[in-house]
RNA sequence: GGCGCCGUGGCCAAGUGGUUAAGGCAAGGGUCUGCAAAACCCUGACCGGCGGUCCAAAUCCGCCCGGCGCCUCCA
C-alpha cells in the first residue's frame, strides 16, 4: 500500500516516492500581500495543510515553505495610493494572514521567505539565464526567451503556437516573442528599486518563487502546490526559469486544488477572486462559522473537484460535527481494560479505511465518511451502556484521525462564560424541582434559558449545558 | 479558437467496468426520556438525454443539452 498523488505534470496519479526517502520538500504558493485573503485562498492552504499532516503521519519529515509576495504591481499601486510603503503594507497583511491561518488551525510553514529578501538570488538566476542564452536584456528589462525552452508548456499542456493564436496579449515590440515574460523590470520613478547589472529595477512576477525554492529547498523539490488558476502562466514560467537555470527537473509532483466558487445573491456563480471582487473574506466566514465546520466542509469534497461555497451547507456540516463531539464527550485515556473492547476492532477498521482513502490522492471525503461511521459506533456503544474504558480506544482513534484533517473537535469554552455559576445554580434548582415533580416550572427554566441561548440536556449522568454560538 | 472540468436520492457529496450505488444534512417513523434535547434504529436514488462497445456500464466511446475553469493579475 502506497501513497498516490495526482501530478498535474503527467496528468496521472502516481506513486509517491520523494527524492529523499525520509524527507519531503514542499512549496505552496502564498499570498500576494496587497489585501486580505478569501476562503478560496484558505481552501488551498487547508488542502496543503492536510497534505502535510498526512505526509507526516505516513512517516515523512516535511519541510514546508510558503512565499510572501511583497513586491508586485498591485502592492506598489496600493502602497502609492495609501501613501505608505510596500513594506509597511505587507506587514499589515502578513500579520492578518497568519492570524487567520491560526484561526483555521492551519499549521504554519517552516519558512516564509519574502520576495524582497531574495533579491540577490533573483539577480543571480537572471544573470545565469542570460549567460546561457535563455534570457535577454532590453532597456533595463530582462525577458525570458520562451522559444529557447524546448519543453515550455509541458505543465499546462499548451503549445506556444496555440497560445498565441487565441490569447490577447499586449504586444510589446521590444520582446522577441509576445509570450516572453519579464524576469526583471526596470523601475519607474517612485517605485521600489534594487541595483542590478541592468540598472535599477525590481523582480518580475514569477522569478521570486524560483529564487525562494533555490534558497530554501535547493534545485529540486518534491511537491509544489497551488490553485488551479496558477498553473498558467505562473507555474509554467517557474519551471522554465528553474529548469533552464539548473538543468535539472525542478518539481517531482505538481499539485493543484480546484477553485472555489461563490454562490449566493448574484445569479452568476463565478470563481472567487479578489480581482473580480467576488469574494468572501476569511474574516467574515469566521464570524459566521466555526473553524472545524469550515475545514470539514471544504474537505468533504475532493480537492480537485470544484466546489461552490454555500453557507447553509457549512451549517449542515457543523450539525454533523456535533455527533463527533458527542462521541468524544467525557473521553478518558485508554487503559489495559479497554484493550478488550469490541470497539477496538471497529477503530482499527476505521484506521485502515482512512489510510486507504487518504493514500489515494488524499481522499478526504471517504476519510471523513469512515470517521462518521466510527462516530456512530461509539455513540451506539455508549447508548448501549458501554463504560468509558470500553469507548476509550475508539475515541482516541477518532480524535487522532480527525486531528490529521485539522479538526480540533473542541467544545466551545462555555464554562468560561461569566454567567456560568448562575447557570449552574439554575440547573441545581431545576434538579430539585424535577425531583419534586414540578415539571412545569422546570420546563420554564429550560425554555427561558433557551431563549438566552443556553441549551440544557438532561441525561442519566445529570444535566449538561452549552451555549449556542 | 486551444487546453480542461462538472452534471449521482430534497440538498451536499463519494464511487469511474461486475456482490446490496459510501457518507453527511434535511424529511418521515421509532427507541430512550416526566417532557424536551442529545444519541441510536428504520425508510429513499438505477446515476443529465440519446446512441454505441461489452457477457456486463453511473463507470468506456460518440453526439446532444446544461453548468464551470484556464489561455490576462488570480489560491
Amino acid at each position: 500500500m502506497a501513497l498516490k498523488i495526482y501530478n498535474t505534470l503527467t496528468r496521472q496519479t502516481e506513486n509517491f516516492t520523494p527524492l529523499n526517502p525520509d524527507r519531503v520538500t514542499m512549496y505552496v504558493c502564498g499570498p500576494n500581500l496587497y489585501g486580505p485573503i478569501h476562503v478560496g485562498h484558505a481552501f488551498s492552504y487547508i488542502v496543503f495543510d492536510t497534505v502535510k499532516r498526512y505526509l507526516r503521519f505516513r512517516g515523512y519529515q516535511v519541510k514546508h515553505v510558503q512565499n510572501f509576495t511583497d513586491i508586485e504591481d498591485r502592492i506598489i499601486e496600493k502602497a502609492q495610493k495609501e501613501n505608505t510603503t510596500i513594506h509597511a503594507l505587507s506587514e499589515i497583511y502578513i500579520v492578518r494572514f497568519l492570524r487567520e491561518l491560526d484561526a483555521l488551525n492551519i499549521e504554519r510553514a517552516d519558512v516564509y521567505p519574502r520576495a524582497t529578501s531574495v533579491i540577490p538570488t533573483i539577480i543571480k538566476i537572471t544573470q545565469g539565464l542570460i549567460d546561457k542564452g535563455y534570457a535577454y536584456e532590453v532597456d533595463g528589462d530582462v525577458y525570458f526567451r520562451v522559444r529557447r525552452d524546448e519543453d515550455y508548456g509541458k505543465l499546462s499542456h499548451r503549445r506556444i503556437d496555440d497560445l498565441e493564436s487565441g490569447a490577447r496579449i499586449a504586444v510589446d515590440e521590444r520582446k522577441e516573442d509576445p509570450l516572453d515574460f519579464a524576469l526583471w523590470k526596470a523601475s519607474k520613478p517612485g517605485e521600489p528599486a534594487w541595483a542590478s547589472p541592468w540598472g535599477k529595477g525590481r523582480p518580475g512576477w514569477h522569478i521570486e518563487c524560483s529564487a525562494m525554492n533555490l534558497e530554501t529547498h535547493g534545485e529540486q523539490i518534491d511537491i509544489h502546490g497551488g490553485g488551479h488558476d496558477v498553473i498558467f502562466p505562473h507555474h509554467e514560467n517557474e519551471i522554465a526559469q528553474s529548469e533552464s537555470y539548473t538543468g535539472k527537473p525542478f518539481v517531482k509532483y505538481w499539485m493543484h486544488n480546484a477553485l472555489l466558487r461563490l454562490t449566493g445573491d448574484t445569479s452568476a456563480e463565478d470563481k472567487m477572486s479578489r480581482h473580480v471582487g467576488n469574494t468572501l473574506w476569511v474574516k467574515d466566514a469566521l464570524a459566521r462559522h466555526a473553524p472545524d465546520a469550515m475545514r470539514m466542509y471544504l474537505l468533504s469534497t475532493h480537492y480537485r473537484t470544484p466546489l461552490a461555497w454555500n453557507d447553509d451547507d457549512v451549517d449542515a456540516t457543523a450539525r454533523g460535527l456535533e455527533r463527533w463531539r458527542a462521541a468524544l464527550k467525557d473521553a478518558i485515556a485508554p487503559t489495559d481494560e479497554s484493550k478488550t473492547s469490541p470497539l477496538n476492532l471497529v477503530a482499527n477498521e476505521t484506521r485502515d479505511k482512512f489510510i486507504v482513502a487518504m493514500d489515494d490522492d488524499f481522499g478526504t471525503p471517504q476519510a471523513i465518511a469512515a470517521l462518521h461511521e466510527l462516530t456512530r459506533e461509539i455513540n451506539r456503544a455508549r447508548g448501549d451502556g458501554a463504560p468509558p474504558a470500553m469507548l476509550a480506544p475508539a475515541q482516541a482513534t477518532l480524535r487522532e484521525l480527525a486531528n490529521l484533517l485539522g479538526l480540533t473537535l473542541q467544545e466551545r469554552a462555555t464554562n468560561a462564560l461569566a454567567a456560568a455559576p448562575f447557570i449552574e445554580l439554575l440547573i441545581t434548582v431545576r434538579k430539585d424541582l424535577r425531583a419534586a415533580k414540578q415539571f412545569a416550572l422546570a420546563d420554564k427554566i429550560r425554555a427561558d434559558l433557551a431563549q438566552l441561548g443556553i441549551i440544557l440536556e438532561d441525561s442519566a449522568q445529570g444535566t449538561m449545558w452549552k451555549s449556542e454560538r
